[in-house]
DNA sequence: CCATCTTTGTGCACGCGTTCACAAAGACAT
DNA sequence: ATGTCTTTGTGAACGCGTGCACAAAGATGG
């Protein structure tokens, strides 16, 4: 449930629907997790419990990448690791670099899940001079004067934006000049970008007060009775994983 | 873009709609920008293109809070304001909680975006003794065994899971048996918790993964001549928000 | 008081995503 | 080989969300 991705048009990309795009990165993380158990093989129904989908959408989705499952058996799992993750373009080496080392800034590249995906801090870039030359993470922090050329050198096309949200707009326009094109921002703004570059928005404000919306309902329901549904009625699967997947965040405004 | 909401069934609280009600912070931010720049109305073109949207999405889903604009005029900046905080349950304060004081806890507490929105960091939970009444962000941790209590004193019902993967799961139950009935997870995990329960899950490995999807289906393109979009139609305005708003993300697997 | 102009609010159509339900495919036992 | 049983892959229906396009509403000026 991200915050906010603004839907793009139609870009169905090569066939596979955003949504499906989306969910692969939780069958691969499901489907890693068993092959690190040793588990041949699994069946939708396993999949999408562990991946906490339907098992329906999970079919649907793997048609989308080819017929790579058995039927009376399953799908195999190491074989499916490798497909998704082709797929993903994760057999590949992603330099990223991270920009604005603050508080956020530095969990990120503290962040132990980079390089178990293929995706390598490259450089870290703050605008403090006070920060140039301090290690975080292990990786000294290198002045935003350079960060044109740490690009470029580095051959960076992802960058992570975890500076105020005033510096963000500014940022983000260096990055995709020096050749971005992509970018996961974590200011809370709306960033401008020319087509062609893909920008995704993680912003906690927004996902609390998504949740304050839910709750406030929840506690009027209780109070008025409105015959809302009986409260604790409490089912003991899963299900709920909250309302629309759709959208992630971090920092508010 | 977040990453995973899983969709709720048929949720449509109280007749807003699930992609209203989470594009309603963003329009939120917008208008205390013009607030406090002492704007007195806004149109609905001007308003959406502050907030990255269509004007008429924005119309539609201002219609669903009510009639408050003028034909002719626009809408009223500090009324709406005011409607929306309280449409999204912010006129309240909302006591927080955040477990798991590593990198990621501490970013998070120390995120200034909290008391701007009447969200308000109750406690500061870390599993670890050794963090027990050091103080982040000048609260003082306190240890998980006294989660119960402190959920239950302050009367907690959102928290943020912010702990490593393993323990997500058992604090996300200690956190729901304790009265906590909405969670923001950070955790690479899929959480199990009851009906009437929402969870917010924030992955940045996911998002990451699904930029490297973009990413690599854009170098493919250029190079392999599959018949795909031109590459470099570019298109000046900015438009183009990232694949699918749904979901956010923070923390791999 | 009437005409004009601006901007809202919404009816409608379209497309994506989800889900059901089942036929086809293969494994496995006899 | 044949039959049974399991599980996939997908056709079809449905519902939500989006965006167009326009009528209604009100402001503003004469």
């Amino acid at each position: 449930m991200a915050t906010g991705r603004t839907h793009r048009p139609a870009t169905r990309s090569r066939g596979i629907p955003e949504a499906t795009v989306a969910r692969l990165p939780l069958y691969l993380r499901a489907l890693t997790a068993l092959s690190e158990r040793s588990v041949p093989t699994v069946s939708s129904e396993e999949l999408a419990a562990a991946a906490g989908v339907n098992s329906a959408k999970l079919r649907k989705d793997f048609s989308y990448l080819g017929s790579y499952g058995t039927r009376g058996v399953g799908y195999d799992v190491e074989y499916l690791v490798y497909q998704i993750s082709r797929e993903l373009g994760l057999t590949q080496d992603w330099p990223v670099v991270i920009v604005g080392i603050g508080n956020l800034g530095a969990a990120l590249a503290n962040y132990g899940g980079f390089a178990s995906r293929g995706f390598r801090v490259a450089a870290l870039i703050d605008a403090d001079p006070a920060m140039a030359g301090k290690p975080v993470a292990g990786i000294p922090v290198q002045h935003s004067d350079d960060l044109e050329k740490i690009i470029q050198d580095n051959g960076v096309s992802i960058g992570v934006i975890a500076t105020p949200a005033g510096a963000a707009q500014a940022v983000c326009d260096r990055l995709v000049a020096a050749g971005v094109t992509s970018i996961l921002n974590f200011a809370p703004t709306v960033l401008s970008v020319p087509e062609g570059v893909d920008v995704r928005k993680v912003d906690l404000s927004i996902e609390l007060q998504i949740l304050a919306f839910h709750e406030q309902r929840k506690a009027g329901e209780g109070a008025a009775s409105d015959g809302g549904v009986p409260a604790a009625a409490a089912r003991s699967d899963s299900a709920d994983q909250g309302p629309d997947g759709d959208m992630p965040a971090v920092m508010p405004a």
